[in-house]
DNA sequence: TATAAGTTTTAGACGGGTCTAAACGCGGAC
DNA sequence: GTCCGCGTTTAGACCCGTCTAAAACTTATA
């Protein structure tokens, strides 16, 4: 059995590794846990012994596939729960992350099956991250591109919000900009300060509506954390 | 902040004490939790430090009103998600404890908060236990008493069915004893053995129509397991 | 009332998860 | 090509929750 911990230290190693591909650095994952450097190096010593993960020295932990199976069953774990949390208890769209990332390691697999069932297999969560199969298979590479790295005059649609800071979560879910929003790129500073027009289609039915269009200024890491796709792929 | 253990502990020591008032024993709380002698000693010594217990060497245990107020707040999520995960996730009666087991150390005061609304703030869990109410206030002692108590010829009404065991809970549910199950004591052996006559009325909308009237043996321990109040005082 | 039986506690060990302080190694700068 | 700085690992400590083995205590009994 895996603890809870070890669980989110390969959670941690799988979000670093989309990030870069490069194998992950002790001081990221110490960064990402908000833990110390050591304890880093003697858990990862622990999570290689288990063939969870394959470790060079000084350079850094990459997933076996064992430990890749592992972190997509916590992360099918909690994006199926920030779903059902945003469907069936009434959370917000922003309050929902820190309770599944409790819940997710303490749910039994037929929970997960019976909220799939309930919500009938949904394949992205409230925040636009895709949710793993049910047989754990990698997720593949999507369509989306960060929003910082557009140019002006794209239109383009979000696809994904970063989930790990609610103060932001709740900013942009004030900004009507969520999964679906139609946004027009207006302006990119030389400092990563991207400058958008927010258009219509927010999704989902909260009262957004009337409100007309509205220019948004998002700072760099801001809009580094938003995914978006091309507007013209939407018609596929 | 307290360990999710140390909630567990709190719990059996509140359960072992409403069974019997006297101070709780180590080796009842050993076998409860099923750990060593040695470790509840080392664990209760912890618990006294926060005075969350009261303790006696050699003599035993009892909670402090703040430890039974932790206790409480323990089985309020417990029933709680017995309750919930009965009626929103289809769960069976008899499946639900489990869950509820691990589930009742992680979620949060809103997660609580939200269910109990859902719900219509329940005064029972499925198995006929009273949930604490929000404010934890110490539970009142009901009406009930052990069917083991009876004596032949009582017409009672089942009001409560230990949670403990699986097994028990899913024989006792195929034989339509549930809470809300009219009982007619026929025979109490002299080695405790009840033998009881299912009446109608099965509470909750299973399919136990026409199966008429049929007698049900039960071991004593089991007859202890179940709680009951006699059938006049149903009228109130 | 002395002793045996049974329970409880003490002693000491171990793995998990974390820390701080100090030693180590790698890669860039000169 | 050597050295310095920064990131990493080693060393050693601590608390949690658990165990086994052995000592201490309580109680029932002879």
């Amino acid at each position: 059995m895996l603890s809870d911990v070890m669980e989110d230290y390969l959670k941690a190693i799988y979000a670093l590794q989309q990030e870069s591909d490069d194998p992950v650095a002790t001081s990221a994952i110490a960064e990402y846990l908000d833990v110390t450097p050591p304890t880093v190096t003697s858990m990862v010593e622990k999570l290689e012994e288990r063939e969870l993960v394959e470790r060079e020295k000084y350079k850094g932990v990459e997933l076996t596939d064992e430990g890749e199976t592992v972190a997509l069953e916590v992360l099918r774990h909690h994006r199926l729960l920030e779903a059902y949390l945003t469907e069936h208890l009434d959370y917000s769209w922003s309050e929902v992350h820190e309770e599944a990332d409790t819940l997710e390691h303490h749910i039994s697999e037929e929970f997960e099956r019976r909220v799939a069932e309930l919500l009938d297999d949904p394949e992205v969560d409230p925040h636009g991250d895709p949710i793993p199969s049910a047989d754990l298979a990698p997720i593949e590479d999507d369509d989306t591109t960060p929003l910082s790295d557009r140019d002006e005059g794209e239109a383009v649609v979000v696809a994904r919000v970063s989930d790990r800071d609610e103060a932001e979560l709740q900013y942009l879910s004030d900004a009507g900009i969520t999964p679906g929003t139609e946004l027009v790129v207006r302006d990119v500073a030389p400092f990563g300060m991207v400058t958008v027009g927010v258009g219509g289609e927010a999704s989902g039915d909260d009262e957004q509506k009337g409100r007309g269009e509205a220019e948004q200024s998002l700072p760099e890491d801001v809009a580094r954390s938003i995914r978006v796709r091309s507007a013209v792929e939407e018609v596929a």
